[in-house]
This record gives C-alpha cells, structure tokens and sequence, in this order.
RNA sequence: CGGGGAGUAGCGCAGCCCGGUAGCGCAUCUGCUUUGGGAGCAGAGGGUCGCAGGUUCGAAUCCUGUCUCCCCGACCA
C-alpha cells in the first residue's frame, strides 16, 4: 500500500493546512488574486458554485422565497441604526469614502480630497439594514406578510485572517430576509431555511451537519436566536456550513418595518435572515478530499463523468473519437439524481495519463479512458474517484462491457454520492465523544497537543450572562468554542461539567474554522 | 493587529550570509524512439528576481519603506 504515488505532494497526515491549499491549487479551483483575501475562483471551482447555486435556488423558490437584488454599497446611516448589528460590524468594513482619484504628480494616482462624499458608503457585509428600508416601504398591511425575500450577492468583511473559500474577504452567498406578522410565523420560517440548509447539505454536498442552536455568545449581531449547521472535517474540526437567525422585532424597530394588522393597530413585523456561503466549497474540500485531491460529490460535479480517449495522433483517432462521442450521447441521455448526466469528452490533446490525473485531482466522480482496442471491442474502462487504488497500489480500473456499463452508469454516480455521505457520515461519529462528565475528563481529553481527538457532546445546564462567559473561558483555554445545541439530540442527562447545576440540555464542544 | 516564515520562468525551488550582470527540476515547444495505464533520449523557447526608493562603478544579493501569501496567536456571520 506504501508504494501509492499519490497524486498530491502533501499528505492529510502530514499537513492539513497544506493538503487543503494544494487541493485548491492542483484542482485549479482558486488562485491568489493579488488583492487581500480576496480570490480569483477558476472555472472548476466555479462551477460547483454554480452547481450549489442552482440546487440551492431550486429549494429557496419552492418554499414560495422570490430573489431581488439590493446595491453593492449602504449608506453609513443605514447601517448606524441597529446598536448591536454595528458593534459586530464596525471593525471588519471597507468603507468607500472619495468618487474620483487625481493625479498626485508622480506618476501616481490619489484620491481627489475635493471629491469626498458627504455621507461615506460601506460596502455590505451584509443586507438586513437595506433590505429592511426596502421592507419598510413594501410592507403596509397584514396582507403583506409573510414577505420573503432572497439574494445571491457577494460581501466584503475585513477579516484579520483568510483562507481561501473558508474566509475571504469577499465572498458569495446567498442571504434570504423574510418579515412576518408575529414570532410563531418568524421562527417557523428561521427553522426552515435551517431544514433546508441541513437537507442541502447532506443531499447535495453529501456533508453530515447537526443543525442547532447557537449559545448566545456566537449569535449573529442584533439577533435573537441564531442556528447553524456544523460539519466536521477530516482534521476533526468544525465548519459553520450555514446560519438562520430570528431577528425578533430589533431590526424591524431599527429600518420602521410595520404593518397594520386585522383590528387596524400598528406592529412591528418580526424579521429573520439566513445565508450560505462559497465557504461551503470549503467544507467540500475538507470533507471529501483525499491524498490525490478534491473528490466531488456527483450532485455538485460541473462534470460526473469525463471520457478521456487514448489519441495516438494516427488514423486509428477518427474512429476512436467517434466511438467516445457516441458513447458520450448515450449517456447524456440518461439521468441521475434527477437530471441528466453531465458527460465531458475531453478531445485535447496530450497524454491520456497527464490528463488522467488532472481529472482525478479536479475530483471528477467517474473517469472513462478509452482505448482503440475498447473502441473494436465495445469496451470502457471505468474508474471511480472514491475508490482510486487497487490492493497493488495500482490504478483501480475495471473493464467493461459498454452495454453493461451503460444500463448501470446512472445508478453508479448515484452510488458515488451516497458513498461519499456514508463515509463522511461514519468518520464524523467516530470523532465525537459522548462520554464526558466532568471538566476535568474534558481537560484531559484535550491534554495531548498533538492529536486532537475531535468533538464532544455533553450535557450542560444552559447558563448566560457572566455565567457563560465564564464558561466560554474555561473552553477557550483548550481552544475549543461551543458550536451549537442539536435539535435532534437526546435528552440532557445528569449535572452540567461547568456549573454543577441540572442539565438542560446538549452541547458540541469542538475546534472550529 | 502581534510573533515567525516566504515572494526569483506556468508550477516547485537554489542562488542572497561574503554585491560582479540568472540557474535547477517539472511543465511547454521541436525531432526521433516508445506507448493499455503517471514514457525515454536529444535540442529549443521562456524571467524588468513582488513593488518603490536608497547605497554603490555595479544590486536578486546590502539598507529603508510598502504590498501580497503561509503558519501561530488575537479577532471573526
């Protein structure tokens, strides 16, 4: 097993930090721009983007969301009016000050002071504030609500440390703003974008996630109650994949989002918002890459199956090409997950090998070289991405006929990506620990600095204020955060290992990006 | 923003300490031979050494400033 030539230089085991660049580097997924965390996205990994766009579009519409598009830029005051929103903000925002530059005599351009603007812009970091002045003109009675509203924008947070896709500067993403008439109507919204974050998730990019609430300390600024959905990657870390808020009436007092309701009476609606990010790309990488690069699952894939002729620059080509091009219409005629197969015959030229492997790294689920004696014998010969190498260290290709192959091509990506879920899915509960009771076993669980032993998942009794503060200390001591209450988890049992007092209910306590 | 490391050909790097006019591997191109599983040999092209100043007869090399990236911390929907 030793002898793989693995097609990354950089091993999992031997530098996460590094395999992850690398993976997005030989991927050709991303790429330094040159301006501060800010990344160029390449065609590859722009396309999962825009796989990841369409399916996630397809689940906001059918929830009856419509998207509409706000500016780029807020005015200052805007974003002044809620107290708490700002305080979260205020450190990480580019703020657009001058609208022309000058010549500044040497050979240089500067910002011409006689062109300062009034009322500085910031460029969003997020929507709530805009979008609520636009709620504010659009909501009047109660036969306006719900008014549910989406947007696929990029936004720009001045983060002290990037990574690419994880956290960038700027980044794209969706962020839905809905208004109700009452709480019981914002809170069943808040808790469905966070179902269809979870579903998505585990449906679309085959990422297990436990979809909870966040503690108090980690909520979104100005809201009332966050929710996430968090995924574990291969280092054991937790990722932030998605976030809803219920942003109680704060933001509603903030923007003048009020409604007359059934007896005539003014009220103020009660808001929520909710995103996803190009940082989920992120948690692809980290939940499915491998030692030869990104293994993308086949609902996400621009491509799920590339068909690479073996050309020998000869006559033997025309008939080869031929037999790949038929093959690839036969296939794109059949269906998987619910659309039709997406087939590449990649026609360039070079070495079927060198080509090979940039396929392999890129993560494409299924790759088909075809020869010109498969060609005269009506043969392919496949290899699957999530099982690569053979026993021998060698190349897993597997031969076969075209018919057989063709009758089960679909059902072979649907079993990539339930695959890729089940693997993701029993490395991830094999990395949490349940049986911790007491701070000092927490302690000593996390003694060993250099192997993480990935989350855990106690019992606690839900403390707030200066209570959790203190708790949040004791964690971040041993570098962990609280990464949120599970929805779906059982019962709290016993005394919390922080306060001594009855349990209320369970935690995930964890690393995190 | 603090500490550490780095920026030299498309990619990965050496050269820098001790200034003397640009080098290696991979990739690319050409030719020949190979080729059913990450080919071999021979030859060729490609770089204002991150950027801006300074010292010097002369700067990739020394000095100052600045931008960008990576790691650790702080910060962080």
């Amino acid at each position: 097993m030793s002898q793989i030539r693995h097609a990354l230089s950089v091993t999992r085991d031997a530098d996460f930090a590094a395999w992850y660049q690398d993976v997005i580097t030989e991927a050709e997924m991303a790429e330094e721009s040159g301006v501060r965390g800010c990344m160029v996205i390449r065609p590859w990994g722009y396309g999962i983007w825009e796989r990841i766009q369409k399916l996630m579009d397809e689940r906001i519409k059918a929830a009856g969301v419509e998207n509409c598009y706000f500016p780029l830029f807020i005015p200052l005051s805007f974003f002044a009016k809620e107290a708490a929103h700002v305080d979260g903000f205020a450190k990480e925002m580019a703020v657009v000050t001058h609208h022309r530059l000058i010549a500044d005599g040497k050979g240089g351009l500067v910002p011409d002071p006689e062109a300062k603007l009034e009322e500085p812009l910031i460029v969003r970091p997020t929507s709530e504030t805009v979008i609520g002045a636009a709620m504010s003109r659009w909501v009047q009675s109660w036969r306006d609500l719900p008014l549910l509203a989406n947007q696929w924008a990029n936004v720009v947070r001045w983060e002290m440390r990037t990574r690419m896709f994880l956290r960038t500067s700027e980044f794209l993403w969706q962020e839905g703003h809905t208004a109700h008439a009452d709480r019981a109507d914002a809170m069943i919204e808040t808790l469905r974008a966070l179902e269809m974050y979870r579903s998505f998730s585990e449906e679309a990019l085959a990422m297990p996630v436990f979809a909870g609430e966040k503690p108090e300390n980690e909520r979104f600024p100005g809201a009332v109650a966050t929710y996430s959905i968090e995924a574990m990657m291969q280092d054991g870390k937790a990722l932030q994949a998605g976030t809803s808020h219920y942003l109680g009436t704060g933001f509603a007092e903030a923007a003048e989002i009020r409604y007359q309701d059934r007896e005539g009476q003014q009220a103020l609606c009660h808001t929520t918002s909710w995103g996803v990010s190009t940082r989920m790309i992120g948690g692809v990488i980290m939940t499915h890459g491998d030692d030869d690069g990104l293994r993308v699952p086949p609902a996400i894939a621009p491509q799920q199956i590339v068909i690479l002729p073996m050309l020998r620059e000869d006559d033997g080509d025309a008939a080869l090409l031929a037999y790949c091009e038929e093959l690839r219409a036969a296939l794109v005629k059949q269906s998987a997950l619910g659309e039709p197969l997406r087939v590449l015959l990649d026609k360039r030229p070079g070495k079927a090998t060198q080509k090979r492997w940039a396929w392999v790294k890129k993560g494409v689920p299924l790759i088909l070289e075809i020869g010109g004696r498969d060609a005269a014998g009506a043969m392919v010969s496949v290899l699957r991405r999530d099982r690569l190498w053979r026993e021998d260290a060698k190349v897993n290709f597997a031969a076969q006929a075209r018919e057989a192959f063709l009758a089960a091509a679909a059902a072979e990506i649907e079993d990539i990506q339930r695959s890729l879920h089940a693997d993701a899915t029993a490395r991830r509960d094999a990395n949490i620990e349940r049986g911790v009771t007491s701070l000092a076993e927490l302690e000593a669980l996390f003694a060993d600095e250099k192997r993480y032993p990935g989350w855990v998942e106690l019992s606690w009794s839900r403390p707030g204020g200066a209570e959790l503060e203190e708790v949040v200390a004791k964690l971040k001591a041993l570098k962990l955060t609280i990464r949120n209450t599970p929805l779906d988890a059982a019962p709290a049992t016993g005394t919390c290992l922080f306060t001594g007092q009855p349990a209320v209910e369970r935690i995930f306590v964890a690393r995190a990006y």
